[in-house]
RNA sequence: GGCCCCGUUGUGUAGUGGCCUAGCACGCCGCCCUCUCAAGGCGGUAGCGCGGGUUCGAAUCCCGUCGGGGCUACCA
């Protein structure tokens, strides 16, 4: 047991004593039953789109339970940091409606980022030091990778344990010695557990676990040689969600195996337990198998994909909440957003994220909206990922609405050719003649029409082209020409006896389909030519002929 | 290597010893509708990782095994 002015003289002199801590964060003043939750990113600069997965998560129980659901910075890796991190978690997090209730700047319980919460972790520190619950480690590194080679070799747990352990049973003098010669050091937890013991938990989603009891003496406060002490991961979990009085911890199941050492932790600083709720990790195919969505390897790991694309947030979120509770899944939207998520309904096994049912979801929810709300959230993507179609957009608005109506407004079945907002050129750029090139009379998306067939029938089009208001009259004048120009009257014909035509009326209909819309797909030609105008269908039925 | 979590059709799941000839949703395939596509209607394909037990009876309980994932850092 160190000498407690030796301990002291280690940290600031005015440095707060525990107590002064504990009643700066007081306990919540909330309702019975009401859960605090968190989420503790890393500014990594880049957004998984597990966090926000456990986001919702968080937040919709915390709200539920008229609780608080609050984000804490996790950057005590400094050498992981990067600039401009912060703001991508504010725009995500903003996106997807996972804004914490509480946070910097603002709540009662900050600051919410560990680096600037030094001094409090180091009361904690020096309070397990008096206790004789940590000690000083002034081992190199060297020293610690012989160690673990030497029990690889052995064929024995990895770590500092036992005879391993360097430091926890050191003498003050050597302790003095090596602080004089000015050797840096981390402090380290002096666990209880002993070798061979286990111990049990509870977990919201998993229920009763048991493991090995923590033996390891980990690391709680980095290198004496770091300009700003931090504590590691584990000190900080428990002394902020102690602080922050957070209750329950939702976090991925990558933790798990940590649940040891924090209950340990939060013992020997005498404090109440939380909660936890371990989730499964977001999962991706793989030939042969599944791996966790990786940062560097799958794109879809990271919200900017979706973003980008143009998901809209509702979708992604349905989608989200089915993966963690699947009867969600099969409720409507609306309904399943409404819905509570309950943790005991999380799976336990690791989802594979799915985007091809991703895009169902979001055909499906695009197709609810009107052609107003398409337009309006369109215009909010493009602004940033297609500001040229934005432009087109503002400048023609009567045109995007009435393109959007097609097939849309008034039917029975909405048209979903929109899984996300970056289809829209694609699917409806060839409403804008901004956005729309013309077709030749070679054009091979023509069926394979001889060109001059084409040209003659084009010709014939424009001459004769009138424009009604009955689709059927309409239509009629397309059955008329391929009469004429000697098209089969059907499909079915045409397939009995193909050499006698140059195609069907599939075929004729199809050189009206193309010249429109530049596409072999497309909504009704009659509502495109109405939208269009005479004018534009006269100007792109004449390239044909060209 | 050690420890932990997990394993039901392609995907997400329901299932807690007989109601399971394993249900539902999505996908996929086919047919219908049809001027294309989408939508829509109808139908279909496909699963309890494997091997042993316990039991009259097992997807469900036990043991083993295989497979996937995680941790084993002064990363989180």
């Amino acid at each position: 047991m160190l000498d407690p002015a030796l301990i002291d003289s280690l940290f600031p002199d005015d440095l707060p004593e525990v107590d002064h801590w504990e009643h700066r964060y007081p306990p919540r003043d909330l309702p019975v039953g009401a859960k605090v939750t968190r989420l503790g990113p890393s500014p990594t600069g880049f957004v998984h789109i597990g966090g926000i997965y456990v986001a919702m998560i968080d937040k919709d129980i915390a709200r539920r339970s008229g609780g608080r659901f609050l984000i804490r910075i996790e950057d005590t890796d400094q050498a992981r940091e990067v600039e401009g991190a912060l703001e991508q978690f504010d725009r995500a997090f903003r996106y997807f409606g996972t804004e914490p209730d509480e946070g910097d700047p603002g709540g009662d319980y900050g600051p919410y980022q560990q680096s600037r919460r030094s001094l409090i972790y180091q009361s904690y520190v020096r309070q397990l030091l008096r206790d004789d619950k940590a000690f000083l480690c002034f081992a190199t590194e060297e020293e610690l990778a012989a160690n673990r080679e030497r029990q690889t070799t052995l064929k024995i747990p990895t770590g500092y344990y036992g005879e391993w352990a360097l430091w926890r049973y050191a003498s003050e003098s050597d302790v003095r010695a090596a602080l004089e010669a000015g050797r840096p050091y981390v402090v380290r937890f002096r666990s209880p557990g002993l070798t061979g013991s286990r111990t049990e938990f509870d977990d919201a989603i998993r229920g009763r676990l048991s493991a090995e009891d923590n033996y390891n003496d980990v690391v709680i406060l980095k290198s004496s040689a770091n300009e700003v002490r931090l504590p590691t991961y584990h000190m900080a979990h428990a002394v902020d969600d102690h602080l922050m009085r957070v209750n329950l911890v939702i976090r991925g199941e990558e933790w798990l195996s940590s649940v040891p050492v924090h209950l340990q932790l939060f013992r020997a600083l005498g404090f109440d337990l939380p909660e936890y709720a371990h989730i499964a990790s977001l999962l991706k195919q793989i030939p042969g198998g599944k791996r966790k969505l990786s940062k560097r390897k799958d794109p879809e790991a990271g919200v900017d994909h979706y973003i980008g694309l143009g998901f809209p947030a509702e979708a992604v979120l349905y989608y989200l909440r089915g993966l963690a509770n699947g009867r969600l899944a099969e409720l409507p939207l609306a309904q399943a957003l409404d819905e509570p998520i309950q943790l005991s309904e999380c799976g336990v096994a690791g989802p594979l994220v799915d985007l091809v049912k991703l895009e169902d979801i979001s055909a499906d929810h695009i197709a609810t909206l009107t052609g107003r709300q398409i337009l309006d959230a369109l215009l909010v993507w493009a602004d940033e990922y297609d500001p040229d179609l934005a432009a087109v957009l503002r400048a023609r608005t009567e045109l995007a609405l009435a393109a959007l109506a097609v097939e849309r407004e008034g039917v029975e079945n909405p048209r979903k050719d929109l899984r996300k907002w970056s289809d829209f050129r694609g699917a409806y750029g060839f409403f804008f003649p901004e956005l729309f090139e013309v077709v030749g009379p070679d054009d091979e998306r023509l069926s394979g029409v001889p060109a001059d067939l084409v040209r003659s029938f084009a010709r014939d089009f424009a001459d004769g082209y009138l424009e009604t208001e009955d689709g059927q009259e309409w239509f009629g004048q397309i059955r008329t020409l391929a009469d004429k120009h000697g098209f089969a009257p059907s499909p079915k014909e045409y397939k009995r006896n193909p050499d006698a035509y140059p195609g069907s009326i599939r075929e004729a209909s199809q050189l009206i389909r193309v010249c429109l819309t530049g596409s072999t797909r497309s909504p009704d030609l009659f509502a495109v030519a109405r939208t269009l105008g005479r004018t534009e269908v006269l100007r792109r039925v004449e390239s044909l002929t060209r």
